[in-house]
DNA sequence: GCAATAGTGTCTTTCAGACACTATATC
DNA sequence: GATATAGTGTCTGAAAGACACTATTGC
């Protein structure tokens, strides 16, 4: 056996690919591409790449953020790292998966300027934290099917988003700088998949610290405007 | 450019380190291998090993457990995926580490038929959940020099077992199956850094619904033996 | 009986859920 | 003023912390 023969065989590829996700009507809702080769023709898939051998894992899941997602300045964070033998049908392919979050309003641009890319709706059989697989929604609430284990992935973000909710900042990074509580609510709502109290969810995040009230108001509701509030600088 | 040249220089390698953690003497501690050869010989480092592109990254942690570890039938789990680009100076190096646990009458053997293995007691210097890295100590409380970037590895897997202690079971694989509470109590309290309040602790624990009292007893204490428990089955 | 820990009773505080109420904007 | 939501006051119940107390074993 050759060298090369050996190397070749011995090293798996490494790749990543990237859960963007945001919350869209009150639900949460992931970037997809559509696939336009084999294998997995047609499927849906999370927007990935190989990871250069000159780029770390971070770097790399940047890249395809701003390159396959055409998006940037998200939140992102390494989810698992899937590694199962035959989860790619062309070879031994490792992904490091990472999760991305975005406010709805910047997945304007992407969306009009890559036909390929859709931003789907998210919905999980199971409740709280239980974990599982996920499914992918389009506009009429038909399915659409996702490529190689992708489902897994999005079941475990979506479980890691609900696990990191209340200790971290991440239902910030779904926001606009200023937004309301109301606003605030419904992003926990649509990640935890259940509604919440009022006055306890308000009283629990501003006890908390991490807001700040600025005094203005949102405008054109129609109805009592709420004040906008912003994340305090940590 | 030669394809071989290609090929070598397009993938990373991809390894496993193993963060397989006990609780001795009321403290957390971790078994580490004193590294032998260049590069950080002299230095001590997680039990590792590359992942073979015929194995899951699942069984590759599982193999390094055995062969390298010495030991079998741990609770292990998925850590986190360190990628940067310096972080081993031999060339790209990818580590997908994971962390075990075991009670601590399991690591006898290993320890005593492979000299270069040690049980270090695990120290941070951050409360709670913060994170940061961690320090290994030897008996005599010096500290013992950890090579690469283990001493980050470490100091993930100590946060990550806090975070998890309360909603998952990784308590239960760090005591035989019979057990005090107060032997239960002393590996939370040794995990979490911190004492807690005796009746609280057993109400919590009793109320979960996750423990089976025996009606058996400890023995050869000196003292009123306690009762003693087992983990009801899930 | 003494020592040492097992195990419990109870008070207080904290906080979430529930519900109803008042406040204030647009129309 | 009608309407719709913002925002608050208050009651209740669950659970943790604190503390003291009783119980039980070996010696």
């Amino acid at each position: 056996m050759s060298r090369r023969a050996f190397q070749d065989y011995d090293k798996p590829s490494v790749a990543t690919d990237l859960v963007l996700m945001s919350v869209r009507t009150g639900r949460l809702a992931v970037l997809l591409q559509k696939r336009a080769h084999e294998p997995e023709a047609g499927k849906w898939a999370l927007p990935g790449g190989f990871v250069d051998v000159g780029e770390s894992l971070d770097a790399a899941a940047e890249r395809v953020l701003a390159e396959k997602a055409r998006m940037a300045g998200a939140w992102v964070e390494q989810l698992y790292t899937f590694g199962d033998l035959q989860r790619d049908p062309r070879g031994r392919v490792i992904t490091v998966a990472y999760f991305a979050l975005l406010p709805e309003e910047k997945f304007g641009p992407a969306l009009t300027s890559a036909p390929d890319l859709a931003l789907a709706e998210v919905q999980v059989d199971w409740a709280g934290e239980t974990g599982g697989s996920a499914r992918a929604l389009d506009e009429e609430g038909l399915e659409l099917p996702l490529a190689f284990d992708h489902a897994d992935i999005l079941g475990l973000a979506v479980k890691r988003l609900r696990g990191k909710l209340d200790y971290s900042d991440i239902a910030f990074a779904l926001l606009p700088e200023l937004f309301t509580l109301r606003e605030l609510q419904q992003v926990h709502e649509a990640i935890l998949g259940l509604s919440l109290n009022k006055p306890a969810f308000r009283r629990r995040l501003i006890d908390g610290g991490r807001l700040e009230a600025t005094g203005r108001r949102e405008a054109g509701t129609g109805f009592r405007p709420a004040e906008l509030y912003r994340r305090k600088a940590p």
